[in-house]
DNA sequence: TCATAAGCGAACAATTTGTTCATTATCGAA
DNA sequence: TTCGATAATGAACAAATTGTTCGCTTATGA
């Protein structure tokens, strides 16, 4: 990707991400954006067609980095570790969660935060469904993949606004609750 | 309260449901409820001062439906039906829900949806703070409330998507993974 | 009946959105 | 280093939206 593009997306992230902590995702104009990232105006829409569709990118290189070690598992087809730790592997992923905090903490303050669960549910998804074999006892399998994914969401959504616990801690909390 | 009021509130939550039916909560713009109410501009600014003012006070509308025998249960301090049994006002509130069915599908089926989730979490904070007492375990508190008031929220979000399912059947799956 | 209160809608300024286009700057491959 | 391709710029534009004001009309209910 040509240098000039990647500085201009770089600002127009961090112009984002910084104007998120001061005030609602609605009440942000593409103005604004583009000011406080010093772009032109036609080069913003040259990057992204609405507002809606920065944040959509934002959370994404979030996700592929929180995700990247799982996403890239999957090109190996080795069936040995196909028994994946799911305890090592979620502790994991909040360690990424982590890593990212400041940006998601602005995300998820306002009605930005239901694209990004939205999304981050998408995610999710992919990562629990292999993992429901056995409790379908008399409750829907689509029930359990909802709530679990929904589960550990929350439990997120939850630890970013409290920084005072571990990624272990946080992992801890969420395998109390869930049968797995 | 006036009549002329009473008839453009509602001609004003019609038109605001029907259109939510139709299209994204923010691509609905004040002028297109106003359109479809067929009220006067500067009627609707009389009451409402926002789009979201008016979300607010549909979903509060909702609420006060849904947790009306709750919510009136707090003025007689009866200490003999303290011990409330959880289970059934759980189904009771579902009753309630399955009411307001096809209001609650339109608001929840994209932005607007966070903020009725957000509101409707701060109805169930209350009902459900008094429930959980013992399993502090090894778990904050705060975590266990968060947990359990997401877990009922979004278990109603996904009913609401799932026509084919009773009140008693979400009843049973919210207590099946819920160590109440 | 009649004073009060609500609805009406045209007109307003201000802001926002998304696009176009001619011009300038930067890049990277040869 | 050169040079064609690509990106950035920002002014200008039309269209839509927002929230308010104000003089007028209509409905309410005591």
């Amino acid at each position: 990707m040509d240098r000039r593009q990647k500085k201009t997306r770089k600002a127009v992230f961090e112009a984002f991400t910084g104007l998120l902590e001061k005030k609602t995702y609605s009440n942000i104009s593409v103005q604004e954006i583009i000011d406080a990232a010093n772009i032109g105006r036609s080069t913003f829409y040259a990057h992204f067609e609405t507002k809606d569709e920065l944040l959509r990118a934002l959370c994404t290189e979030i996700f592929e980095h929180v995700f990247s070690d799982d996403l890239h598992k999957e090109d190996t087809h080795d069936f040995s570790s196909k028994k994946k730790d799911i305890v090592g592997e979620i502790t994991h992923i909040l360690y990424h969660l982590n890593d990212s905090r400041p940006y998601i903490k602005s995300i998820l303050s306002c009605e930005s935060g239901e694209m990004f669960m939205q999304y981050f549910k998408e995610y999710l998804v992919q990562l629990f469904s292999g993992e429901l074999e056995k409790h379908s006892a008399d409750v829907p399998q689509e029930y359990m993949l909802n709530h679990m994914v929904c589960d550990f969401a929350e439990t997120v959504r939850w630890w970013m606004k409290h920084e005072q616990y571990s990624a272990e801690d946080i992992s801890r909390f969420f395998f109390s609750t869930t049968p797995f």
